[in-house]
DNA sequence: GTCTATAGCCAGATAGAC
DNA sequence: GTCTATCTGGCTATAGAC
């Protein structure tokens, strides 16, 4: 038995191996222009190998996916342990956090154009309840925050919590980035800003 | 003479009717998706005949690229036009028009990733100089909107127009418009709402 | 479970007749 | 310039030995 669960331990970890690199390789170069072959030589395995472990290219983002979203709730986990954080605050958190992946190669982007991808997300069941907890959770903060007074109320929830997701694909904080001009800091404080005020002058 | 000018409209005619298709899978796929053999379905010619215009899949791209900067340097014309209106307000109307484009299916998407595009954009002078053209004049409007009191005057210039270009390439409004709850004029305003005032309760 | 080698397919691009 | 037919390369996925 010990043996056995050395053995599953290889495996987790080298599975986890494999979801890092897909999930760099995800936040590179996309879906579309990922090819499984740079997956298994970023590993170090045979491509054949890799197809052990997982069904498909498909399968491959869909558990980097999955790994973010468990990442995800625990963020938000500690942002909900944060009692005297208002909702805002805890938005904001996740916003920038959000954003910080982003600029650290870590957001991995799937294009919600492609439908063999599309497909396969939404037959995973892991994938869909990790996204529904999230939503679900994020709603609850927003509406908290709209009757706080700290989010515009005449905003549906829906809208709100698509513009925090999008935060997560913005071109902006790369484009920024690349040019070199400016410091992680300064750009994610910038796209906060911008998401939360609005270009229009500050209060 | 008469004659010659006559087949070059037609080509003319030809080349746009081309141009629109790739306008609109690139707007519906991307370009990654998109394959040359459904433009050339599209357009209801053979795939050859396609080459005899355009050299590569990138060329396609390019040309729909540099027609829609066309059409937003005649945009901008006309803006420039109203001799009434503050620099903000037509800064107001781009982005409005990127967003309709948007909604209506006609804003191709090309990715920053794809390397062989990028190259071949950055090597296309006509959609360089268009590009630069239509930056410079926006830039303008930015600055002055700055000094006017109409945008944060701490915002960086890039910055403000970085993020008006993202809005062309913002997922939220097709998300919120696929969800069917809401008219497109809803969707524009709350966009145009979230970009100027941010998610802040408004003034 | 790991590898090498390859099947199968699809998309970009071209040849050559008309 | 348009077509049909084809080439070529790259990518996903698998076969089969070890």
């Amino acid at each position: 038995m010990a043996r056995l669960s050395f053995r599953e331990q290889v495996l987790r970890v080298r599975e986890d191996a494999i979801v890092s690199s897909v999930n760099r390789l995800l936040a590179d170069k996309g879906f579309d222009l990922m090819t499984v072959d740079e997956v298994a030589a970023d590993v170090g395995i045979a491509k054949a190998s890799l197809y052990k472990h997982f069904a498909s290219k498909e399968a491959l983002a869909a558990a980097a996916m999955v790994r973010l979203l468990e990442r995800t709730v625990v963020f938000l986990d500690q942002q909900a342990a944060r009692s005297e954080a208002r909702a805002f605050q805890r938005l904001e958190a996740v916003i920038r956090w959000a954003l910080t992946l982003q600029l650290a190669g870590e957001m991995p982007s799937v294009p919600s154009q492609n439908s063999t991808l599309r497909a396969e997300l939404l037959a995973n069941k892991v994938y869909l309840e990790l996204l529904l907890q999230v939503s679900e959770r994020l709603g609850e903060w927003i509406q908290q925050a709209q009757a706080d007074g700290d989010i515009d109320p005449t905003l549906p929830p829906e809208v709100v919590l698509l513009t925090v997701y999008a935060r997560g694909c913005d071109p902006v904080p790369a484009f920024l980035k690349a040019s070199g001009n400016f410091s992680d800091t300064q750009i994610t404080d910038w796209v906060m800003t911008i998401c939360l005020r609005g270009l229009r002058p500050g209060a």
